[in-house]
DNA sequence: TCAAACAGGACCAGGTTGGTCCTGTTTCGG
DNA sequence: CCGAAACAGGACCAACCTGGTCCTGTTTGA
């Protein structure tokens, strides 16, 4: 289904709730009720988001998590890589050999890898501050390449 | 994990398979030994991306499958749709109102759709002849944004 | 006429995800 | 100095989806 894990989803809602104020630091249960999300699992993605470093938390009453860095210096990228772990549509990840039972035939390697890289580098061009400004992303960022009219994309 | 399913997975395997001899066309018994892929799974593939239009299938002995249309004019977006359902990270697809339950209240929808979008092109950016012949892919086709250093693409 | 190959389902086991809960530990405020 | 509010870190389980097999037609070339 090529679908992102509701706990990437619920995660990108909540960084881009803390990204509108970037120095102040938001509780969990605050952030529950204004996302309307359950408690227990905002709770859980805060503190995964805060062990891997996008966040900080703050302990003890009136603790509370922030943003580690400038909501321009996150990429969409970065927090699906956190909360997905890493981004790649398929198995043949370049230092996991082994992974792929169909290593030794497989003619595709370095093929996968570029569909990977190219979903990457999409995702790692648009920035958590944009996220809260959709309309300043200019198309090229998005990956459309140039203005060259592509036969290939057809209707979905 | 955001993962491609075995299922696209194999399917590519295969699309890439029968490109590289596009007018010819091949039993599923030959992929799956070529491909070393079970046949009951290659089978089923195979009659899902002939159902749905990527594939021409031949019946009766000596039937096969081949290319639908040449292999420069199937992107791997096209091969993802079929095998995957539509390309979109999460469920806020425009003309599916209701499937969110925080419709409402999400301030999001237009950057999901950035996302999505963003994915979108980039796969529709690599055609199944590309995939044969990766060097041949220009980088700026894969969504590389210019050359201007992009601050955000940190380590993973 | 037979065998090879596609068509279209039904079917099930296993793994992953989504979500909850519980037991610490830290820290602010009165 | 104490208590409540919040974070830390797990364990845990139900539900769903995927991966994979199999079976019964139908078509067609030799």
């Amino acid at each position: 289904m090529i679908r992102l894990t509701k706990q990437a989803d619920y995660g990108i809602v909540l960084m881009t709730y803390l990204a509108r104020i970037p120095n102040r630091h938001f509780a969990a249960p605050e952030l529950a009720t204004e996302t309307r999300l359950p408690l227990p699992t905002v709770s859980k993605i805060l503190k995964l988001l805060a062990r891997e470093g996008l966040l900080e938390s703050h302990r003890g009453a009136k603790g509370g998590y922030s943003l580690v860095r400038p909501p321009d210096r996150i990429s969409v990228a970065d927090m699906i890589s956190v909360l997905d772990g890493p981004i790649a549509f398929t198995e043949c990840i370049e230092d996991a050999p082994g992974v792929c039972s169909q290593e030794s035939i497989c003619q595709l390697r370095g093929n996968w890898q570029l569909i990977n890289q190219a979903v990457r580098l999409a995702l790692e061009g648009i920035s958590l501050s944009e996220l809260n400004h959709p309309l300043d992303i200019p198309l090229v960022q998005l990956g459309v390449p140039g203005d060259q009219a592509d036969p290939r994309s057809l209707d979905h």
